[in-house]
DNA sequence: TCCTAAGCGAGACGGTACGTCTTGTCTTCCA
DNA sequence: TGGAAGACAAGACGTACCGTCTCGCTTAGGA
């Protein structure tokens, strides 16, 4: 905790932790893997690991800060271009098809088992912003819309989050772009303000 | 295990132990509690749990029989009805959030914590049933959309926990028509089979 | 407890229970037999258990009256003899080995593992008897040593009893005849009213 | 059993627990104790209580090594001893019986209920090393009644472990060195290499 | 270059929950 | 209706982890 990162040992312990957790869960259930594993696959004292993590949620949690990045910069992107306004919306969603199937082998660790809960708490929590955003940003017009906002963030997200499961589940047979194009017609269709409310 | 369930002493234990585990789930948090917990508020001894149940989580599954049943019933009825297509549709959702109205407390107490993922998880389970149901009969013309049905019912399933959660959360504001109402409208849009594929 | 013994059914059930006991006395360790070993190797329900026998403890007491009437009997006849006098002292010696020998199989059961205990403490109970009849129908006319007389019957007791573990532990390998004889010289010079010391 | 008796706290703990099992022994019955009663009179965790020992019986076990030492320093002692050849014999006998008088109440709770079945064993146990070693001296030269030494052997420790408990059953009212005369007599005699056999 | 504070490994420790086991009682059912 | 079957309360068992802690060793980085 008190450990200043600015220490060069400081970061490989970290790197080792962290490195040692990705191996043990693609071996194992999240669940079953206890600080003692972690500890020992990394080569580490135990009091060390406490010194740099609350628990092994704690250390889990912090390897979602890249895939954020990544996924806020698509968005950005997204809503900056030009063009058909559908091709506007969702900006995340081709981006996390895709960086899934780049890295199925891990995604599939973590949706499985009990550890998914985790996982998949920290993408939603992730999404749930990126959503938010973009129906601000497109629906800022419809002001009736706006009451239920949240509601409708969490319908897409949830939608998401469980087409993407489904689809590791399924060891991603679908390619990306047409798992993607399903989600999008379904999600578009549904949160497109109904143009006969508004004539 | 081995208990009967003819054994009038076996049926008495086993409602002492749902009874238990439900008082205690409204008064902390599912992970919380300990084996335990549950005999000492049920007055039972250890291994009699055992005896009935293989863990904590197994009797905990077994409270979710009612529910499944209910929302059968509705989704069944719903379909034999005449009338507006749409109506006949997603026929457990009006119940299932009323029933969550009606429960507030105990609904809210599943939710909180990491309980609710075992709750929401059975929950799901009925529901996806249902779902599938509800495709295969009103889809069944669209040979098209089938090829990803499942894509779809985990979607609508998705979706509707995710709303479902978030009104528990938000506890319970909306009234069960409105905020059904608002699923059903954005879901019905989505997978309305698009009327420019088949005109 | 309340069973009438003159019951046909009561007789059966004991027999039953003690036949199991011998059984799984033959095939492991006292200590590690439990009431419901007993009671399946038996075919009979617990509380038909409870209802003859307190404990597994007081059904294994049970079983050694015969041997308890038998010593007494060879006590009874050597004293009775004529002769030699240290042929007529500790009458119990020579059969009691004699009877390990004919029943080497339930006696190395008894002996081994904890459970020897329970059953070397009932034999020692029996022969305390035998010892203390035996002294003081011979040392009667010697007044000094009875003071401590208690003190002898169980020393010689005692020595018995190892002897007898100790040959039982060897496979009785010796011949009864010899390891009596050999325990009856080291304790016959020993308890011999020493004869300088009443000239 | 892998704590490493050199580090300080290892032994600190050891300490608690055999001093936690100490008072309790001498509080109520042996079998009466269980491990939760020692670890909470030791201030100590269950699993640490396991680190060290394997069971309560090891723990007891351990505490007869001082005494060990004890008895095996007077035997030799005594043997090196000139003079008296039967005073040389059963170097051991005297100091057991003043020590267990000068710890009269820790050995009447030994002896007491199924404990004593314990502790006996692990006295028996040095006792027999020590007479082994005793007859091997001294009656080196008789090689006849080597054939049977070790029935000598279980003997003299038999009827020693009984007299023992007899004498502290009676709160042990002799004195020691009266009840060790005794018991010397009536051994010496008996196992003295008669005279007469071998002149 | 030396010294000193910190990071670290190793692992003992107190605690707590687990699932299993056994005991002796108590209730139900059947003959 | 009385005894057999077995469900039950109670609680000990040995195991598995947790998060805290105390040790020395090593290893920078400032003096």
């Amino acid at each position: 905790m008190a450990a200043k990162a600015t220490d060069r040992r400081t970061l490989r312990t970290r790197v080792l932790l962290r490195d040692a957790l990705i191996t043990l869960i693609l071996k194992k259930d999240y669940d079953a893997i206890t600080v003692k594993d972690i500890i020992d696959q990394a080569n580490v004292g135990r009091s060390t690991f406490y010194a740099h993590y609350k628990s092994k949620e704690a250390l889990f949690r912090g390897g979602f800060e890249k895939l954020r990045t990544l996924l806020v910069e698509h968005q950005r992107s997204a809503l900056a271009e030009r063009g058909n306004a559908d091709a506007r919306r969702l900006g995340f969603s081709r981006a996390m098809f895709e960086h899934a199937r780049d890295h199925t082998e891990i995604y599939r660790a973590l949706v499985r088992g009990r550890g998914g809960i985790v996982a998949l708490g920290e993408i939603r929590r992730v999404l749930s912003e990126l959503v938010r955003e973009d129906l601000t940003a497109t629906l800022a017009r419809n002001g009736a819309g706006a009451a239920h906002r949240e509601l409708v963030v969490q319908y897409v997200v949830g939608a998401f989050m469980a087409v993407l499961t489904w689809w590791l589940d399924r060891r991603a047979r679908l390619p990306p772009a047409e798992v993607d194009a399903l989600f999008r017609a379904l999600t578009l269709r549904g949160i497109a303000p109904a143009d006969d409310d508004a004539p």
